[in-house]
DNA sequence: CCGCTTTATTAAACCGGTTGAGGAGGCGGG
DNA sequence: CCCGCCTCCTCAACCGGTTTAATAAAGCGG
């Protein structure tokens, strides 16, 4: 059975009537009786009937499909937590207007503008999400000569006629945790950021640096690392064999802050009485790692629902606000302390 | 510009052919001079021209995309590493084909049947990967019932008419890392599970069990938990208040592992000298933490290639083999060592 | 009862490809 | 010289919807 698919035509003569009265029914359209329009939605659910995605989308010139393009390497986005939730906002509103997610997942970065070229050539989706924003993002470029509609995660530093969905776009989140320290009497305050390409990396060095300036205390060393485990361990054990090690650490996520911890214990920096850490993310585990990690609390699932949104608002007007989400809020846990001696004023 | 986009038809008269001869040119059909191919594929790349997956689609009924649906809560989705990965290595095969990957995420389960129903009848995919296997899983029949076709990741208990791309089925991962324990002269070792509806909860379990059988040593505690950080402190701190603690614990991931590792230090029970652990996934941060966890290292990213090359072959020729990977290796690292005291025997 | 408007419905074109049937031209064999 | 065949290419139907323009029917004022 469910040999031949059920079709408008076959709802239309069950019904006795033309396919466009189908049609008009099934989109609401002025111009049915009443009456008929229900006895062809009840055939057509009677029927199991929904109209082919491939039809329609021939038809009304539209996929009814978002993109969104990862190009990091695998290793890496498992570890993010970020996609994942994001992901799951995005299509909580997607879902609910009939689109689908396409998600292509790049190893080679290189390929990345061949992968929206195709995406927007074969016309298999109406937009796409533009993440991970780097310096005069060459994305922006592109998308505009294919003519394909995107949001942007937080804004490039080039002008784009896309709208922005913004959330810790100036990284208040860095600059409350980097305050947070100075407060707690920190005077010598390193700072772990991930590549420099990408512009939520420099937005989050820049706050830390600004953070420190307007309390007229001294940028402590910087170490550019890679959002990994390993890359924080690694950053951090270079900051701690310093002459002058840091009393406090901000990370530019969880990650690298968990991995930086435990290599401090092991270098004798016990957490937080010889070193504070702060994080970035809020990941499930940061609450139960010893000592628990302070860290800034992001919603990637709500930046999702309203990049979504935006996008599909975008798609269908031509247009759409730009969006600045609420700030994160930082979470102060344990390992976060007053330096053991205090500094000389 | 860019306005209409550019279709076969333009493609064709440019070429000074029919559009049948450029569909025959892009498909490498028999039956066109080699020159005129050559000279109809030169227009099309001058031109810019890729087929519409639009017209394509309805032409041929296919939909040239696969379906992943996840009905996991989301903040479980983030903290599992799985899903990305294994993503990641389906992505690479689907693309080099020309398929795209369609990504689904509901919070609530009890929609998944609509949605795949709705893929199905409205024929956005032409096959569904089925993860996180259940007892009896609804979704085999479901599928069978709507004609799309399917790749089974590990297997259910109920037969299936599709293929399964098993990885550590058997829990062959679960029983080294209990061996391990025993070798080391554990007696006394509890298994902390995910939920039991999930067939790879209930294999894991039972592998641990066979290997303490095996073995002669009595079967320890179990706690069911959720596979979530707190999840696994809170089944610890359960297993650790017990009359008589085990000296080993083996967690059936390296989040729960990780988790309860912390809350056993807090609760006195120094790791390894007095509980041992193992997780499972080995995950990036697993080698981070202190102590090093031992656990056991899945491929998902190799899951994902096989289970995505099985979905394509099993769709295209009605049929594939099942596919068995590479049993799962144990990582050791410094979270197990001999218990203190020597197990009275 | 006629002509005009309004309402309910349908026929047919169209979206952009694929595909099977068929036609033009060249060539070899009878 | 004609026929048949092969090669190379085109025509037109088709996939399953949407949409515009046209038609049939009904309402209505005069």
């Amino acid at each position: 059975m469910a040999q031949g698919r059920v079709t408008i035509v076959d709802v239309a003569s069950r019904a006795g009537v033309s396919k466009s009265a189908v049609s008009f029914a099934l989109n609401g359209r002025p111009g049915l009786a009443e009456e008929t329009r229900q006895r062809i939605l009840d055939v057509a659910r009677e029927m199991g009937w929904s109209p082919s995605q491939r039809g329609r989308s021939l038809a009304v010139s539209r996929a009814f499909a978002v993109g969104l393009i990862l190009a990091r390497a695998p290793e890496l986005i498992g570890s993010d937590p970020f996609y994942p939730s994001f992901i799951a906002g995005a299509e909580a509103v997607l879902s609910k207007s009939g689109y689908s997610l396409l998600l292509q997942v790049l190893d080679d970065p290189a390929r990345e503008a061949d992968a929206y070229h195709r995406l927007a050539t074969e016309g298999r989706v109406d937009g796409v999400f533009l993440s991970d924003m780097r310096h005069g993002d060459p994305r922006i470029a592109m998308l505009t000569e294919l003519g394909l509609p995107a949001v942007t995660l937080n804004r490039s530093n080039i002008s784009s006629p896309f709208p922005a969905v913004c959330l810790d776009d100036n990284a208040p989140g860095i600059t409350v945790a980097t305050r947070h320290l100075i407060e707690l009497g920190h005077r010598r305050i390193a700072h772990v950021t991930g590549p420099v390409e990408f512009m939520h990396a420099v937005r989050r060095r820049d706050a830390w640096g600004a953070a420190l300036a307007d309390a007229g205390v001294p940028e402590g060393p910087v170490v550019v690392s890679d959002f990994t485990a390993s890359g924080g361990a690694a950053a951090t054990r270079e900051l701690l064999s310093l002459e002058e090690p840091p009393t406090a650490i901000v990370y530019a996520n969880d990650l690298m802050a968990m991995a930086g911890m435990v290599v401090a214990q092991d270098l004798g920096f016990p957490v937080p009485q010889r070193l504070s850490v702060t994080g970035f993310d809020d990941t499930e585990l940061a609450a139960y790692v010893s000592p628990a990690l302070t860290t800034v609390r992001t919603s990637p699932f709500a930046w999702g629902q309203h990049a979504a949104q935006t996008l599909l608002q975008f798609i269908d007007a031509g247009s759409a606000p730009d969006v600045e989400l609420d700030s994160p809020e930082l979470v102060i846990r344990t390992s976060t302390a007053r330096p053991l001696e205090p500094p000389l004023t």
